[in-house]
DNA sequence: GGTAGACCTGGACGC
DNA sequence: GCGTCCAGGTCTACC
């Protein structure tokens, strides 16, 4: 089945399914004119693969299932979810349209970041990060998703992402053994199971009025998040005042803000200080020299 | 508040 | 083939 939905103002579709590495992870996928694919159990138990195209200006939506209105209504907010659709960046626009390093984002109306339908699931990816090269973040990804996501109808070698329920009946030494996902075993096992028993209600905080600092020590709460993992989950929770301090933010920084110097975390925070509510923003799109 | 060492996996490298 | 080193963030203990 299909239906349309509307898009804001400033938007471009492959600019927000390019946002990060999340679309080459699944079961995220990008489709051949550059929408979003992706594979999802809705609340009342269906798994459905759906794409989104961009059409006329608008959206296009497309599932390989019959959905009831209610499922479509679910299906709906989560594509306005995942898109970002509700977030306005008139604001951020007018100052970044200064900035010559920021001048192609704004001409490709980029900014918005692709998230996961839930926030477990983007937690569970970002702790899946740290601490490793992309290579093994991609392979435990989706080992996760193949042994233990249901499986989609119409082609059971594709899976949707686990919930916290399935993630909870699965032990931490299976989750080593079977993901190798080493020493984050244990701090995926206790996320699932803190969601499960209701103790922590990671949903909630996707519309939270809490002050970005006090968010930021909900998500720091959570076993395995530090400072980048905390600032990255902000990001795709349209929180920009912190920007997520890896290697790779070190090398970059270093490379066009210090010569080549070796930098510290300090130095790459200070570095986008001025941008304020918008600095993490600013970090993630800047149009980097290549490095050295 | 700052720092050192441990935590894991897997790739690169030397022998 | 085996052993060693290294990259990648976070946690914990200690100062």
């Amino acid at each position: 089945m299909t239906f349309s939905l509307k898009t804001p103002t400033s938007f471009n579709l492959p600019a927000v399914v390019r946002s990060h590495g999340w679309i080459q992870m699944p079961p995220f996928a990008e489709t051949t004119d550059h929408g979003l694919a992706y594979i999802i159990r809705l609340n009342t138990g269906k798994v459905l693969r759906f794409e989104v195209h961009a059409v006329d200006g608008n959206l296009r939506v497309s599932a390989t299932a019959l959905l009831s209105e209610v499922e479509q209504d679910e299906l709906s907010h989560t594509v306005r979810w995942m898109l970002d659709l509700e977030q306005d960046f008139t604001e951020f626009y007018s100052r970044a349209c200064q900035e010559p390093k920021l001048i192609k984002m704004v001409e490709r109306q980029a900014g918005r970041v692709l998230r996961s339908p839930t926030l477990f699931e983007d937690v569970i990816r970002t702790l899946l990060t740290t601490n490793t090269l992309w290579k093994h973040t991609l392979r435990m990804c989706r080992e996760l998703i193949t042994r233990y996501g249901d499986p989609l109808p119409c082609d059971i070698e594709l899976h949707a992402f686990p919930t916290p329920e399935q993630l909870a009946q699965v032990d931490e030494p299976t989750l080593r053994e079977q993901c190798r996902m080493g020493y984050r075993a244990p701090y995926v096992n206790e996320l699932a199971q803190r969601v499960v028993s209701g103790e922590l209600d990671l949903e909630t905080l996707k519309t939270s009025s809490l002050p970005t600092i006090e968010l930021r020590k909900e998500l720091m709460g959570i076993k395995g998040v530090g400072g980048y993992a905390a600032a990255n989950l902000l990001m795709l929770l349209g929180r920009y005042d912190y920007v997520p301090v890896d290697s790779w933010a070190l090398k970059v920084v270093s490379n066009e803000f210090y010569g080549g110097e070796k930098v510290s975390p300090k130095q790459v925070l200070s570095t986008f200080e001025r941008w304020g509510k918008w600095q993490g923003l600013v970090y993630w799109f800047w149009d980097w020299s290549p490095t050295v």
